[in-house]
RNA sequence: GGGUGCUUAGCUCAGCUGGCAGAGCGUCGCCCUUACAAGGCGAAGGUCGCAGGUUCGAACCCCGCAGCACCCA
């Protein structure tokens, strides 16, 4: 025997690893420099972060393309890195001080930063090491990190560019304010949910003491900051009223009746508090009405107001203080239960604040507008395309840009205050302290601004800055414009259009020719996988598999709320009763390809991946058949043997399902290119060509010259679907391929630098495939009698054609002996239309009559049952068709070809109907 | 309130330029057949959300409605 026996199941464990190891030793990941370019910049995952379902998805889909352009012949980069992730990095190093007993305060912030990095060695490479579990392709010599020098320099380049053409300037406006992380948050990182609470109807004395306004609100503690209450220009209610005070109760401030816009009529009472020092809406009233802004709240959201009663009081016990002391005076109209929607930080969960602070912003508008020239003129093309009226929509209503955090982790704000508060910008001090000196004539002393920049100022450079810019590098000559953007529609407001300004206004041309949107992955109910639902799946327990109990465990340690727990538990219990069985990577991975329809949303079956790893099963098997049955080309791979029509015939699916699949892959269609892949290996390769391949060779008259070719098309056709399969399914294709790569004559340690197959239209031979379709009909046809008739299929039994044409006749004599094994029958032979022949089980092809001799095997109630059900079909589908043809307006303006298509149907139909009827009326009249 | 999708077999989803509705999983038969029981062979299963319109012809194009999801406010 052979060295290259394998076992005879597939076991992904026993390669995944070794396999990595070898290609990232190998250097493959590496662009070879030869060829076009072909570059995708990964969306860096925060340096905390592992590995969930959307990374996995989306990591899937970009080696896809990765190796398939490699394969290709192009010089591919796939940029690997990390993303410093300011607040949640920060947070995690703050958890763990926390269990020391101290604070960042304590350590101050330049050792609280050696910290951070200190981790960051540590334990910052988790989601690389995962990424490499899934066979990801990444260029690791390159890997970049965003708080690398070289891209925080990129970042102070293009912070000080931007200031200096007046693109970054400073200013007071409200912003989400997270009052336990003390920092304003990008709208990205305040998530709005629905929740209960109240809605207070608070009576507002009007100045002339001759009534009373209601206001509705939800938040009675802001009243504080209340500078007017508006209506509705149109109400009819309180039209009078406009230009009028009202006395701010509990502050015994007057304050204006406005009328804007603004206000809904028919939300409460159709009069609204305005309160523009802590709502955004409010805010816009009161810059249209020029009212004053008050500002009632600490950094930890206290009230702040010196002469008050309620100063110092956390904003909820505020509340309270505040709705009973307007009860007490009878101002309480009346409470009503509310839902409203609620902003969190994403990180404290704490209840966000609009608050009113000095920031850093960045001005959009005329960055946005090449932006969006961009997309529309097709330089950068959005796929699908209707998520670029997303894009519109955002950039046409942008806003400026707020970009600095109040953390210590992160790119430090270039920017530097003397004692008068003159600001100086520069690349780093000596250069602030150059120009200070210059502007005040002598030296004085700065200190820097305490911010950091939002982490997505630096995720914008991100194609750029990760090939070296702004030094004019090779990399920036040869992979700058990135080829496409794989991510999901999250983030196309926060990351992609931010790339798009930043790539054009710094480069000059756009950061990728392609975005890639994909949808979020799900659960198998549909809902979005969270921590806090327990409903996460993790991409290793799928590769790796997992117990029940540890995935339970997994699922309620740590929950924010503790109560979840049981159901979580019983959730758990409920859907995976057996834990979750071990896959392997490229099951997994294939079921993402599988899935990756556009602009959808995936719910994660385990259906789907069970049947893929059995595809794996499929694939390793039909190797093995192979190796076993094309041992004597392991010696002599060269010499070439002769093909007879079966061989054209699966060489020409191959050729038809390359050029399929190089055309799916161009229009980002991996389930396409799944499933294609699938059907040929499976339903064409193994269940038919393999049989076929088993006749042959055991045909004793068959020539050795025919065998050799057999032999060859087996190798050949499995090595083109090794490679084909590879960008999906990078580590068995490669463990199996190596096991057969001598026999196809080809040198090379790695199937990953093989050339993808293509299409080789000279090699497709219609002939052949018409001659292979018909020997497929007439095997179905037998074996759909045998099926229906519940015979055992070890039984053999005789066969006859009769009718069709001559094409027919001599395929029945080529085809014999493959129809006989195929079949499992004893005989097969053609007989002419007055032949004498036993009752007959029947079906037809066409013109074409299979028959079954009935004698003792078939049951006549049976074949009587399946006579009448087909000729009921067919009455169905005669019908159609003779009403059609019948409407004297489709005969006349249908095309020309689909009227003929349809009488040529109504003809076969009906002389099939005829047949059967005519069998059906001798089987009826043979004694039972 | 504004916007974007979605609704096709029991489940998860394809369905191109309008021309007889497809796959996987599940279900039901019959088979442990020397590559594979993680398998083989066969079968059943559809009012394409509802209602209109355009058309010789609509799952597909247009209008309306309902339900679901997401985004923005």
């Amino acid at each position: 025997m052979s060295d290259v026996e394998l076992s005879k199941n597939f076991d992904p464990h026993s390669m995944e690893a070794m396999l990595y190891q070898e290609w990232e030793a190998g250097g493959y990941f590496e662009p070879t420099g030869i060829g076009d370019a072909y570059c995708i910049a990964i969306p860096p995952p925060n340096v905390t972060g592992s590995l969930h379902m959307g990374h996995a998805f989306q990591d899937t889909i970009m080696d896809a393309l990765i190796r398939y352009h490699r394969m290709s012949g192009k010089s591919t980069l796939w940029q690997a890195g990390t993303d410093h992730a300011g607040i949640a990095t920060q947070m995690v190093v703050e958890r763990q001080l926390e269990v020391e007993g101290i604070s960042r305060h304590d350590l101050g912030r330049e050792q609280f930063i050696d910290r951070v990095w200190q981790w960051k060695r540590e334990s910052g490479d988790t989601i690389s090491r995962q990424l490499r579990r899934m066979a990801a392709s990444l260029d690791w010599s390159r890997e970049r990190f965003t708080m690398d020098d070289a891209l925080s320099h990129a970042v102070r380049q293009v912070f000080v560019q931007l200031y200096e053409e007046d693109l970054i300037y400073r200013g007071k406006r409200l912003v989400n304010w997270d009052p336990v992380l003390h920092t304003a948050l990008s709208d990205l990182e305040v998530v709005s949910e629905e929740e209960q609470g109240h809605l207070w109807h608070i009576r507002y004395p009007l100045s002339d003491n001759s009534g009373h306004l209601v206001v509705a609100t939800t938040r009675p503690e802001t009243m504080l900051g209340d500078t007017a209450v508006a209506v509705h220009p149109e109400d009819e209610r309180y039209r009078d009223l406009i230009g009028s005070q009202v006395r701010l109760p509990l502050v015994e401030r007057m304050i204006p009746i406005i009328s804007d816009d603004y206000v809904d009529p028919a939300f409460g009472t159709g009069c609204l508090k305005i309160t523009p020092g802590h709502d955004f809406n409010d805010y816009e009233v009161g810059q249209r009405h020029d009212l004053p802004v008050i500002s009632i709240l600490t950094p930890d959201a206290a009230i702040d107001l010196e002469e008050s009663e309620y100063h110092g009081l956390d904003r909820y016990d505020a509340r309270k203080q505040v709705v009973s002391d307007l009860e007490e005076r009878g101002l309480i109209e009346k409470i009503e239960n509310h839902t409203l929607m609620v902003p969190r930080g994403d990180r404290s969960g704490a209840v966000v604040e609009p608050y009113l602070t000095d920031q850093w912003y960045v001005r959009t508008k005329p960055l946005a507008e090449p932006a969006i020239e961009a997309v529309k003129d097709g330089r950068i093309r959005f796929v699908p395309d209707n998520w670029s009226r997303t894009y519109y929509e955002w950039m046409n209503n942008i806003e400026d840009w707020c970009i600095s955090r109040q953390i210590w982790w992160g790119h430090r704000i270039p920017a530097w205050y003397d004692d008068d508060s003159n600001i100086f910008v520069a690349l780093d001090e000596s250069s602030a302290l150059k120009k200070a000196t210059l502007f005040h004539g002598r030296k004085v002393s700065l200190y820097q601004d305490e911010d950091v920049l939002d982490t997505w100022f630096s995720s914008a450079l991100w194609p750029f800055s990760t090939l070296g810019w702004p030094e004019d590098t090779a990399a920036m000559k040869a992979f700058y414009p990135t080829s496409v953007l794989v991510t999901g529609f999250d983030i196309i407001f926060f990351w992609v259009a931010r790339m798009i300004m930043f790539g054009l206004k710094f480069t000059g041309s756009v950061p990728f020719h392609d975005v890639y949107v994909h949808g979020l992955v799900r659960d198998a109910d549909g809902q979005k996988m969270s921590k806090s639902k327990g409903n996460v799946l993790d991409p290793l327990d799928l590769i790796d598999g997992i117990t029940l109990p540890a995935l339970i465990e997994k699922r309620i340690s740590g929950l924010m709320q503790p109560q979840m727990a049981k159901r979580i538990t019983d959730d758990t219990r409920r859907q995976f009763p057996e834990g979750i069985p071990s896959y392997g990577t490229d099951a997994l991975r294939f079921t993402f390809a599988s899935l990756a329809t556009q602009g959808r949303d995936i719910r994660f079956d385990l259906g789907r991946i069970e049947g893929y790893r059995n595809f794996c099963n499929k694939l390793w098997n039909a190797t093995r058949f192979v190796l076993i049955n094309t041992e004597p080309l392991e010696t002599n791979p060269g010499v070439t043997g002769q093909l007879g029509p079966a061989e054209h015939w699966i060489i020409s699916r191959l050729q038809q399902v390359a050029g399929d699949v190089s055309h799916s892959v161009s229009l980002y269609r991996f389930d396409q290119v799944a499933q294609t892949l699938h059907s040929f290996v499976w339903d064409e390769f193994c269940s038919w060509y393999l049989e076929i391949a088993k006749i042959e060779l055991g045909d004793d008259d068959l020539s050795t010259d025919r065998k050799l070719g057999v032999r060859q098309t087996l190798v050949q056709i499995l090595d083109a679907s090794l490679r084909l399969l590879h960008p999906i399914m990078p580590f068995i294709t490669d463990a199996l391929w190596r096991r057969i790569a001598r026999r196809v004559g080809t040198a090379g340690p790695t199937i990953m630098t093989q050339p993808y197959p293509i299409k080789q239209t000279e090699l497709i031979d219609q002939g052949s495939i018409d001659s292979l379709q018909w020997v497929q009909s007439v095997v179905s046809a037998v074996r759909n009698i045998r099926g229906e008739m519940n015979i055992d299929p070890r039984r053999s039994l005789p066969a006859l054609l009769r009718g069709g044409d001559n094409t027919d006749a001599e395929h029945s004599l080529t085809f014999n002996r493959l129809i006989v094994e195929l079949a499992r029958l004893d005989s097969l032979d053609y007989v002419t239309e007055d032949s004498q022949i036993p009752e007959c089980a029947t079906a037809l092809i066409g013109s074409l009559t299979v028959l079954v001799p009935m004698g003792a095997v078939i049951d006549r109630e049976a074949e009587l049952e399946r006579l009448s059900r087909e000729i009921g079909k067919l009455n169905e589908d005669l019908a159609r068709t003779h009403s059609k043809l019948s409407n004297q307006n489709f005969v006349d303006k249908a095309p020309v070809e689909i009227v003929a298509k349809e009488r040529e149907r109504l003809e076969s139909t009906r002389s099939a109907i005829a047949q059967l009827e005519a069998q059906q009326s001798r089987v009826e009249q043979l004694s039972s």
